[in-house]
DNA sequence: GCCGTTTTCGGCCCGACTGTTTTCAGTCG
């Protein structure tokens, strides 16, 4: 999947085309750029397929961007994007990430002070040279080499696994501090929106929403600067302010009054390109949509604004889920009344997915049995790893054999049902790791692949579909085989692992390690187009990773799934009809 | 450069905050 490096090649000639004060075609860069990087099926397969009119299908991509992505296809580079960089200055790309520098300072550093670097930029601060020019003071200057500080220390997103609970401490602490500051104020409306609201992978920064009358917003204001977890106020103001905090990320809380929340929550969840489309339509049906409110055109009376239902609403949609809010046909699906009714966490009654202290867990099976009792759930499955998983603690067949006894002993003691499984190795050849005779005796297996990644994508594709056809495999687990920031999915052609697995009745993992989130939210919408079932599993590792169960059901959710498409909402008695051992 | 129930040209979201300047430009989301 190139689409992403397409993306970065737009965004990046963007900000160039910024730098020189080209007006507008920045605006059109970015957004064909975001559509490509949010389009589910791999941009180089549709130019292989259909040429450059399937390229400008794409929203946003018209004539002469198609060519663009047509030669970089072909050759790797596109020759005019490499003349425009050639009249910008080398670092001109990651300046424009140093935030309060925009493209009008840039030209003037550039131009005046030959700022070309962040490092050229690091000494002119030093030196003092920067507070001398026009336009530019002492306070700039400061805020400049501050902002320089940040960017090296963290000019990455944070994974939604961090960013949640994160988010969630400093709401709780900003409550507790006031309602010591001041106890009769309304604490009810204070919640994270943005992408973190909707639940995306990764997050850029913290944004938190509160409702307060005029005269609370200062003292709330004062009581978030004040936290103990505030490293840094980079902004003051009475409705926001911006913060970083000691562990370097950024966190904005905005105040708005009771009758704008609603509008305030829907505008600031975004996505961006969602709200444009919100907008559009609030203007042909005789409004006007502000993060204040939805307004008469005509008279200028705000006819909703006090809740994201009663905006929704007035606009003739459905109420459309955070989780959906990235334009990718939602709004039209919620004007027909065809929205998904997506998968909730209380529709889950299981895990399918843990370790124990048998191979890499940090827990023994009794305690994993426990907390999963404590949550309620009608059955879980073991699925410590297989034999060749040496680093793992993989299992031997003596040792697995040991866990049935220790399982058969539990069950008597548990009400909850306990599977008997395995996280068995795909071997490179697509067999799997233990002798069927051995498979056939768990209740579930889960495949997965650990192994021998830089492998053709032919080869990897083969090795998946052989694996999908073995009549014993139940659960592909992380099914791409990336981590978050740090590998790339391998080269596997989803569309024929989907296939497969269709063909074979076998269900797709969405795995809720944070570093994992596999499938992903675009990965499962395409996969459901092949009528597959999935499972939310959380592949604990201790009992703490129990929890993380929702950040996979956010990537479901994302992924439009709705409660039938995922098996482990199904009451026990259901899902022994998914899986042929559980089922004879 | 893209797009179209205001359609093939002329718009393209818009309001808050900061710093510098003294009424506003630049930046951000």
């Amino acid at each position: 999947m190139r689409n992403r490096e397409i993306a970065e090649l737009l965004y990046e000639t963007a900000d160039i085309m910024e730098f020189q004060q080209i007006e507008w075609k920045p605006r059109a860069y970015r957004r064909a750029a975001q559509n490509i990087e949010n389009f589910g099926e791999d941009i180089e397969k549709v130019y292989e397929r259909e040429g450059k009119k399937g390229l400008t299908e794409i929203p946003g991509v018209g004539e002469s961007i198609a060519d663009h992505i047509a030669e970089y296809l072909e050759t790797g580079k596109v020759e005019k994007f490499e003349e425009l960089k050639g009249k910008a200055p080398s670092g001109t790309t990651e300046l424009m990430e140093i935030r309060g520098l925009g493209a009008k300072k840039m030209k003037k550093l550039a131009d005046e002070l030959e700022i070309k670097t962040i490092s050229d930029l690091k000494d002119a601060v030093s030196t003092h040279r920067l507070r001398r020019l026009e336009g530019f003071g002492e306070k700039s200057e400061e805020n400049i080499a501050r902002a320089i500080e940040n960017y090296e220390k963290s000019h990455s997103r944070i994974p939604l696994g961090k960013a949640l609970p994160l988010a969630e401490e400093i709401i709780s602490a900003l409550k507790t501090e006031l309602r010591i500051r001041t106890p009769d104020i309304d604490l009810s409306k204070i919640i994270y929106t943005g992408s973190l609201r909707r639940l995306k992978e990764t997050i850029g920064d913290i944004d938190i929403l509160a409702e307060a009358k005029e005269r609370d917003a200062g003292g709330m204001m004062n009581a978030f600067v004040s936290l103990p977890e505030v490293g840094q106020v980079v902004s003051k103001g009475k409705t926001r302010s911006s913060v970083i905090i000691k562990e370097g990320f950024g966190i904005d809380l905005r105040i708005v009054p009771p009758e704008s929340y609603g509008a305030a929550l829907q505008y600031f969840t975004g996505s961006k390109e969602h709200n444009i489309e919100l907008r559009n339509i609030a203007l042909r049906e005789g409004y006007k949509l502000s993060e204040y409110g939805l307004y008469s055109k005509d008279s200028g009376q705000q006819v909703a604004g006090r809740s994201e239902e009663e905006i929704y609403r007035k606009l003739g949609l459905k109420y459309i889920a955070p989780e959906l809010r990235e334009n990718r046909g939602e709004i039209k699906a919620a004007a027909k009344n065809a929205l998904p009714e997506l998968v909730d966490a209380e529709d889950l009654r299981g895990d399918l997915h843990m370790h124990t202290k048998y191979s890499e867990g940090a827990e023994s099976l009794e305690t994993m049995i426990k907390k999963a009792e404590a949550m309620e759930y009608e059955y879980i499955a073991i699925t410590d790893h297989s034999r060749s998983q040496k680093i793992a603690n993989g299992m031997e067949i003596e040792t697995m054999k040991a866990q049935w006894k220790e399982i058969e002993e539990m069950s008597k003691r548990f009400r909850m049902k306990i599977l008997r499984s395995s996280e068995v190795e795909i071997l490179k050849d697509g067999s799997l790791d233990y002798p069927d005779e051995i498979l056939k005796e768990l209740d579930v297996v889960v495949g997965a692949v650990h192994s021998g990644f830089a492998v053709s994508e032919r080869e990897m594709t083969g090795r998946i579909v052989t694996a999908l056809e073995n009549r014993h495999l139940d659960i592909l687990a992380h099914p791409s085989g990336r981590l978050l920031g740090k590998r790339e999915a391998y080269a596997v052609n989803f569309g024929k692992v989907f296939e497969a697995a269709a063909a074979n009745g076998k269900v797709m993992e969405i795995n809720c390690q944070p570093s994992r989130l596999d499938l992903n939210d675009e990965l499962i919408f395409r996969a459901k187009d092949y009528g597959l079932k999935f499972c939310i599993s959380t592949d604990s590792h201790a009992v703490s990773d129990l929890t993380s169960m929702r950040y996979g059901l956010g990537q479901a959710r994302r992924g439009w799934l709705e409660k039938e498409d995922v098996v482990n909402t199904y009451p026990y008695s259901k899902l022994k009809g998914v899986f042929k051992k559980l089922r004879d």
